[in-house]
DNA sequence: CTCCTTTGTATGCGCGACGCATATATCCGA
DNA sequence: TCGGATATATGCGTCGCGCATACAAAGGAG
């Protein structure tokens, strides 16, 4: 009782710095660092995938895009295979933007973690590893999860690899 | 690096899953979970100190008891000692909102630690509790970081040890 | 005791992000 | 070929939020 406590205070105090850092280099608050950080590792993605990503209803997601294009940060392309859906690309203001945010998302854990001794930061990537593999069962929740990951760190991801293996 | 990555996406994942939990009993999303919790945790507390952990403008907050209020899930009360301040506490609907809100919560941390074996979630609690006293320096930070912890199960709370141990 | 600065609450106001309902286009199976 | 399902976009109203401001009470300087 009192270790759920604990590292839920934890991750709440790790989500919002993480969040804080992301959103210092985007123009507005909220979801729209998490979706310039899911087209920078997922090119030509669509709206309704980034949708659940972050957490939005398809209107939400729709004017989201709307305001990051007219900041010059996303372009809309046609998807050649399915007509219906729009392919979300970054335009290089919006590249740069994605490194600032995945820089500050690092520069945060790196401060958080900094107590830990190697050992003990490998000790907790293995559990956070574990706990990732069991929490993962779906497209959906991979998308979300990964939301603000850094596209070049993720070598052996947790997460993709479970989804690999449930087909 | 790749450590950082895998550590952060769980926080993510483990926020989303507590912060979810914790909006589900309560009528508006957003901090009112969190503004319920810390009036059950510190009763009487201030609008300004309720403020600093549920991270809003001063209006903001002020709004927010407003519509609490009104739901009759908080009162207002003078008090005794600054009649600036004022004190707020739970009604009866609230508190057990609140009770709701912490069981909820804890229902998620469990389905997330499930996976773990007692010797690892004790290991996770233990870095959990290093990491959390290194981040905590200022009685705002500790609000923001308990705001959504149960009273009842923080025994030992490593965040409020710290403030101790600082003055 | 009085004045002035500081601190805590509350309100007028406008903005902007969001979701619901709906319209349109495209894909796919019968 | 036709109808249901899927993807995107828009009209619309709502509501939470912050800024600027007003007011009340505390505390220190003289």
């Amino acid at each position: 009782m009192r270790d759920l406590n604990v590292i839920a205070a934890l991750a709440l105090a790790l989500a919002d710095a993480v969040n804080g850092a992301a959103e210092q280099p985007v123009p507005e608050r909220g979801p729209a660092a998490a979706a310039l950080m899911m087209i920078a590792h997922l090119p030509g993605i669509s709206v309704e995938e980034l949708r659940t990503g972050v957490s939005l209803s398809h209107p939400g997601a729709v004017r989201l895009i709307d305001r990051l294009q007219t900041q010059a940060l996303v372009r809309r392309e046609a998807n050649r295979e399915d007509a219906r859906r729009v392919a979300l690309y970054l335009t290089e203001t919006g590249a740069s933007m994605a490194a600032d945010i995945a820089a500050g998302r690092a520069a945060a854990m790196r401060r958080a973690l900094a107590t830990l001794d190697p050992a003990e930061a490998a000790t907790l990537a293995a559990l956070a590893d574990k706990m990732l593999r069991a929490l993962v069962s779906s497209d959906a929740e991979a998308l979300k999860i990964c939301r603000l990951c850094d596209e070049g760190a993720c070598r052996d991801c947790p997460v993709e690899e479970k989804l690999a293996a449930i087909g």
